[in-house]
DNA sequence: TATCGACCGATACCTTCGGATGGGGGCGCC
DNA sequence: GGCGCCCCCATCCGAAGGTATCGGTCGATA
């Protein structure tokens, strides 16, 4: 099988064609070593840690990742440090792994978003599985979080009053009402719409409604 | 505060504005029966079954509702139950008690959606405050699909027509646009177009670009 | 001080939208 | 045949959107 690394490294000097990054975090070296070789076999970029710290000051990788987790750890319990990655990074799922089967501890773990909770000891092919569904959903994030980045940076450039005027345009409100609203005359919240539409890149009304839908932006009642 | 369900007694006759209904299925008489107190003394309606067959016979309350589903049934097993429960009714959440805690039985249970997973013997406050998220659950997805089936049904009274024309306005596209990419007179997508705005009681043209996107419509590319 | 950007405004012009009015052809159903 | 519905088209009109050009105030910053 063709090391896709290898690829990568070969044409070019960007890392987001690198193959998918797995993270292992446990503190048993018998454990990170059998996984380094599983998960390299499988064409995927293991990086072993031993701790929860050790983990946490990581790189973040530009392509898609996830996290194999022992969830006992010496530092930091699991459960705490996917409660510190959860809320940061959306893409980079979780696959717990633990010795002692806890269904507390399971359900926590779930409700808290992780892709899967394997008892020790598990069959090889369930964690390949399970980390390429967990893979999967880190390309969803990604992708996701690339198409609202563009939208939110558009959004940033924009002056509070022309937000206002954006706000009011996707619920809507006529111009003369926006006029009517804010106090200023019609032919001012157009030049003020004009702007939102180019700098927003949007080309269309419904376009922007899209995009505010993405920000979700509340939608004024009034509309 | 008022209470909003007497008040909508007074007018109304639809059992919309019942206390939620907590549906009990497990097959040990001294649980349900321990149970039935524990949920009528929090302001629910109990409803007892000791099978997964006679839970399937029930009729779908109007309310909320939720299910607190033992996983080990005489007949049917209760991951199944809840595979045909979750893809019909998204409105009826499931917490799940089992005496025997199993960690995969656990994440399967999770991963299908289920609220808790509580090992037997659990405390009652713990279930209780599940039973509570539940049913705000299901309020919510009640109130998510409500909103959806006005806005289905008006799709549903467009003709084939005035829906390929809908598609087209909230992709952005112009009447002129339109009427060339159909084949017809501006006029008549003018005439399309005002149908599509009154049958689907959409006052704006964003309103109407939120209701495709509930409908989730696919946008045009040339929008 | 000078410059820049945000914010406001006007006049003019064109396009687009929305509806009213009035009409024709086709198709299925009672 | 009559009826209703869908689909199509035309002219006319007012309202709304969009842009361009010009000009002004204000505050921050170099």
């Amino acid at each position: 099988m063709l090391d896709p690394q290898r690829n990568a490294a070969n044409t070019a000097r960007t890392d987001a064609d690198e193959p998918p990054v797995v993270f292992v975090v446990d503190d048993d070296v018998s454990v990170r070593e059998s996984l380094e070789l599983l998960i390299g076999h499988a064409g995927w970029q293991p990086r072993l840690l031993e701790s929860a710290q050790a983990f946490l000051q990581q790189d973040k990788p530009r392509g898609p990742s996830c996290l194999v987790l022992d969830v006992n750890l010496p530092d930091l319990n699991g459960l705490d440090l996917q409660a510190c990655i959860g809320t940061a990074r959306p893409d980079m799922p979780i696959i717990f792994i633990t010795g002692f089967g806890d269904v507390p501890l399971t359900v926590r773990a779930m409700k808290a978003g992780a892709i899967e909770f394997l008892t020790k000891p598990f069959d090889d092919e369930v964690l390949l599985l399970a980390i390429a569904e967990a893979l999967e959903r880190s390309r969803a994030a990604l992708a996701h979080e690339a198409g609202l980045a563009a939208v939110r940076d558009a959004y940033g450039s924009l002056t509070p009053r022309e937000r206002e005027v954006l706000g009011m345009v996707v619920s809507g409100r006529l111009n003369k009402q926006i006029a009517a609203d804010l106090g200023i005359s019609e032919i001012t919240v157009k030049a003020h719409r004009g702007k939102v539409m180019r700098k927003m890149r949007a080309r269309t009304l419904p376009d922007l409604v899209q995009m505010a839908a993405q920000l979700s932006l509340p939608s004024v009642p009034g509309g």
